[in-house]
DNA sequence: GGTTGCTTTGAATCTCGGT
DNA sequence: GACCGAGATTCAAAGCAAC
């Protein structure tokens, strides 16, 4: 299985990622990254002032019991993430307040290093209809090496300072592409969202782009709409995608199979800058 | 004991911040702004709360030791800022990606609940000189309320808008004034900065301004130059300071001196402003 | 073909008082 | 504690229809 698994450029594998993944080589993988369940704990139903209904997140991939369940989970495929991970490869995991600070905790504690935080600062965010709060504006990013002592570890630095007028890339990203509601948004057959969150490719371009050269391979072992492999397609990079829900599986795959390989190498991500 | 600290509008005590902490009246708080040590190297302030917690770890500190006292650490002072907040208070805590992840779990455990995490973007970060990593550009500033279900938390929404042209403020935040180096920083007769990690009076200001009423409570369990008592002094506060270090409460009480109360009050900010 | 104005929507821990 | 109704509450960008 595994063996099959590395010939491909992009595959997406049905399955529990925390299942697939122990079926994996030891440090063979170059760069993970995990777009884990945020845990959001959504009480009752929320009206715009219009008075229209606000769509939330109710799937059942993003229910648990606890907080500790939360936790157990994370240590658990995050574990298995590292047993496969390159002893200088590195792992990003992005999430919001609800769950960032349990993942980077569990984190610190399996013995990844932290080297940025990285955030993405959104030019749409969704307002607070009640006033209650400040607007949520952004969401943050990890990056992580997976040996503390490991220097080696792939970042593309003068590449990345195109993103900065030349200047060295400062940790704070605009996405100036809208948050996955134009074109880009898989929608299905009656024009609903395939998946709740979806990721925009420009914020996976950086990411890719920052941690990784052509020919690496990438694991994502929380496939969704599959905006990791679409990008690691796009660039170059091989990638291995884990996913549970069989409808998420085939619109990845479907996705992946109409991009032709490659078509980014040459020109560079203009939906991204970097603050001030 | 604490009955003299409440009579005046703003003061420094000087002590253990746990042991002051523990004379004060419970749910006498309104809001409570921390600036904890982010340094795990600062073993005087961890060994503070648990003694016999020293000898233990005195010649092997090693990382998962001191990410434990660490935590141990934050449990001890957090839990008697929740003691004394009033049910319906709100904590700041601020830090970068070294602590914000142990911080906002032990916050989390202890009951709070999370309203926003702010991200403080800076104009002039310290860029990174080795090439290895992204500039980082940011500090993170969680914002929780005591009680889960407490509504009636103080949020100045209407007020918060003139740093967003008259719209909804976001929580990512541009302060302009550089980070303290100009002549807000708190010099010794040498040129030497006092305090290592001085806060800017502009970021201060946004969090008093938001979270409480004039006339309220503000503590300040690590006060360090005291930007917060100074700010709450300005915008006509009360103030409650706690520092365990002589030269500090010199700094900060002659700091406070200086400064005619309520001198902002008529005023807006004008070093903040939103994103995008 | 370009412009204008209306409609829709996005990872959201988003009210309060009476029965 | 659940249910219900009144009342207060939003920003940017995409999509689309109309002109």
């Amino acid at each position: 299985m595994p063996e099959r698994l590395m010939r491909h450029e992009q595959t997406i594998v049905r399955g529990d990622c925390i299942e697939v993944l122990s079926e994996l080589e030891p440090e063979s993988i170059d760069m993970c990254f995990a777009d884990p369940p945020y845990n959001l704990q959504l009480r009752d139903s929320l009206h715009r002032p219009d008075r229209s209904l606000v769509e939330a997140v109710d799937d059942e991939w993003d229910k648990f019991d606890s907080m500790a369940a939360y936790d157990r989970f994370t240590e658990a495929w995050m574990s298995e993430v590292r047993r496969v991970l390159k002893p200088n490869g590195t792992l990003w995991v992005i999430g919001t307040y609800h769950n960032i600070y349990r993942v980077g905790t569990v984190l610190m504690d399996l013995g990844f290093w932290i080297l940025n935080d990285v955030v993405w600062i959104k030019s749409n965010p969704m307002p607070n209809f009640r006033g209650v709060r400040f607007t949520n504006a952004s969401e943050t990013l990890i990056w992580a090496v997976r040996d503390k002592d490991r220097k080696d570890y792939t970042f593309n630095y003068e590449h990345m300072k195109r993103y900065n007028d030349g200047k060295q890339m400062r940790s704070d990203w605009y996405v100036r592409e809208p948050v996955c509601s134009g074109s880009e948004r898989i929608r299905d057959e009656n024009g609903d969202k395939v998946h709740s969150t979806q990721k925009p490719e420009a914020l996976l371009r950086m990411v890719v782009e920052a941690s990784t050269n052509p020919g690496d391979l990438v694991l994502d072992p929380f496939v969704g709409s599959g905006t990791t492999a679409a990008v690691c397609r796009k660039l170059g990079r091989r990638c291995l995608g884990i996913e549970m829900i069989d409808e998420y599986v085939e619109v990845a795959r479907k996705r992946l199979a109409a991009i032709e390989p490659g078509c980014w190498l040459e020109d560079e991500c203009p939906q991204v800058a970097a603050g001030e």
